[in-house]
RNA sequence: CGGGGCGUAGCGUAGCCCGGCUAGCGCGCUUGGUUCGGGACCAAGAGGUCGCGGGUUCAAAUCCCGCCGCCCCGACCA
């Protein structure tokens, strides 16, 4: 492609409204431009550089034996109703003129084709997958494509016989995605995860380590531990019971209303309390229990309680329904709620939590004699430095950036929608499902996030949009002119994908800055000085050294390079 | 949805507190000329409903009210 011909709007200043790396360096570059929040257009060098991505996802994902197929975006809404999935907050988008939905993701439509079309075990198994544009109703879109309305996405459903055929789907996909990630040249680690609103008996998630990353990992260096915080446990000591119970005995505590003061207070330390939290789980109340300052999940809460809907229950409700505030609130005779407590507190004795009086504590409380505990679940939060559940290592946390997800759903879709086949004895049996997403969108952006310099894009030649950029440093000298052409043309019989930068009115700086802000990997810059001792110079824009190359010399030598791994 | 910020030419911005604007600057753009190995120079130009609506005032980019949009933090996130 000719500059000179080219749609490249690349912008010397950095737009005002992009504060991470690759969404600057995205929109700098002329890869995309946001149309209104959480809504892109991919101009050509980005859509160049999505397609690459999607290539090597396709390739690997028939590589699997799955089978791509087009899904349409407009849904009937019914069948969303009847998923339970139509009113999930903050999900779906609907069509104001007729009963249809925008698909957040292609469940459904899959389970009606599967439900209509599997009928037998000779149909089985099947891995059907779409790379198709999604919208999500999310509230606040962010960090360019991170987080969009509208997105990529790789989508793949498996269908089996059994858990243990859905398990090797789901093997399967999980070797498929490190395959994807690696050869897009990628930094990432794979991490257990939370199911979520998606159901199901078990997930991971493909991620990178970002500082601008929604999610939070935890990590072991020692063992490979890896966690989504949302699932991740740690093997901190449980509080240990003493032998004598000691009677229940009320304190008085004026103006204390967090574990800290109380700390303070008694100066006991903080295993000694248990902090009470009041949620309401599908609209009835529900207290917690704490160890001293650890943190509730409430993504542990939730998958805990079964899913469902918590939220936390407001102050003057609180008042209402135990009589106190929130930092007085406990579990010694507290009527209308269910009570559960962290595992960390099984069965502990001699604990301190409110006395649902303001300014009074209850000290000596025994977890099996004095409240009835509906169940003990892992609840908190892990925490920098603690042990590693595997192998006792002090554990680290990084915040991350989620690339793909893989879950293996089982049978919440097939019962939804019916979908079951015949078995060899003619029994009737739902199908086991896995879905499996990769967000393309991401791949670009992460990649830029991990391949960048002060000067711009780092592109590898698997994601490049092209593979060699032609700088002519003065087109009107007639002998640069000509060879540039000669070269370009060279390069296009021999395959190799060519950006030529033939600008009559850009200097020879603005075209230097240009080509490391678009970041092809091979540049080849030719000017008189080269020419006139017979050689161009190729630059390697990832290690920055230049190779003075004889002309005859100059498309073996490109091919070289590019046929070389480390680019 | 809670908190904060912003909206002035294609991009980046000054002016707003304290009303007097005929709205300034840099980049980019057009024309002509010079230059040509790290975002060149000279000259002449084009380009603005100051987000939208209402109000106050002799006078509004500037003050007041309402709305819309965008960004950031949080909540949420298959």
């Amino acid at each position: 492609m000719r500059i000179s011909e080219a749609f490249i709007p690349t912008l010397k200043e950095i737009p005002s409204d992009a504060t991470i790396p690759s969404h600057r360096l995205m929109l700098r570059a002329g890869l995309m431009r946001q149309l209104t929040s959480g809504v892109y257009s991919y101009l050509p060098l980005g859509w160049r550089a999505m397609m690459k991505a999607m290539n090597i996802v396709r390739e690997e994902m028939n590589a699997i034996g799955a089978q791509e197929f087009h899904l349409p975006a407009l849904n009937p809404e019914s069948l969303w109703i009847q998923t339970g999935r139509r009113n999930i907050p903050n999900f779906i988008f609907s069509i104001k003129e007729r009963d249809l939905v925008l698909a957040p993701t292609h469940e459904e439509v899959i389970g009606w084709l599967a439900s209509t079309h599997i009928q037998s075990y000779k149909d089985l198994p099947q891995t059907w997958y779409q790379i198709q544009t999604k919208f999500r109703n999310e509230p606040r879109p962010r960090s360019g494509v991170l987080r969009g309305r509208q997105f990529t996405m790789k989508d793949s459903y498996s269908l089996d016989r059994s858990w243990e055929d859905l398990d090797i789907s789901y093997e399967k996909h999980k070797e498929a995605y490190k395959r994807i990630f690696t050869r897009c040249g990628l930094n990432f680690f794979i991490v257990g995860a939370s199911t979520g609103a998606m159901g199901g008996t078990g997930s991971q998630e493909f991620m990178i380590d970002s500082n601008y990353g929604e999610d939070t990992a935890v990590l072991c260096s020692q063992c490979g531990y890896a966690a989504n915080t949302e699932v991740a446990t740690s093997s901190i000591p449980p509080k240990h019971r003493s032998i004598v119970s000691e009677p229940l005995r009320e304190i008085y505590t004026p103006n204390i209303k967090t574990i800290n003061e109380l700390v303070d207070f008694l100066k006991l330390d903080h295993t000694h309390f248990a902090k009470a939290l009041a949620y309401r789980y599908n609209g009835s109340p529900i207290l917690i229990l704490m160890m001293g300052n650890d943190q509730l999940n409430e993504a542990k809460l939730s998958s805990a309680l079964g899913g469902g809907e918590i939220q936390p229950i407001d102050p003057e409700e609180l008042r209402a329904l135990t009589g106190a505030d929130a930092g007085s609130i406990g579990p010694v005779n507290l009527q209308g709620f269910t009570i559960i407590a962290d595992k960390r507190l099984q069965n502990a004795n001699n604990l301190i939590s409110g006395a649902n009086r303001n300014d009074y504590h209850i000290a000596n409380i025994d977890l099996s004699r004095d409240v009835p505990i509906s169940g003990y679940y892992d609840l908190r939060t892990v925490e920098e430095g603690e042990p590693c559940p595997q192998c006792f290592a002090p554990l680290k946390i990084s915040n991350a950036i989620e690339l793909g997800h893989i879950f293996k759903l089982g049978t919440k879709y097939s019962e939804a929608l019916n979908i079951t086949y015949l078995d060899e004895t003619g029994k009737s049996k739902p199908v086991i499902m896995g879905s499996y997403g990769i967000g393309i969108e991401r791949i670009i952006a992460c990649y830029i996030e991990q391949n960048n310099d002060s000067d711009g894009i780092i592109w590898s030649k698997a994601l490049a949009p092209y593979q060699v950029h032609i700088v002519a440093l003065n087109i009107k000298n007639n002998v640069t002119k000509e060879y540039c052409e000669h070269l370009y043309t060279q390069c296009q019989n021999a395959g190799v994908e060519v950006l030529y930068d033939d600008r009559v009115d850009a200097s020879p700086g603005f075209k230097f800055k240009d080509a490391d802000l678009l970041g092809m990997p091979v540049q080849v810059i030719v000017g008189e000085k080269g020419l006139k001792q017979n050689t161009i110079e190729v630059k390697i824009r990832r290690s920055g050294e230049r190779i003075q190359v004889p002309l005859d010399a100059t498309i073996s030598t490109l091919q070289r390079i590019l046929s070389s791994t480390s680019l």
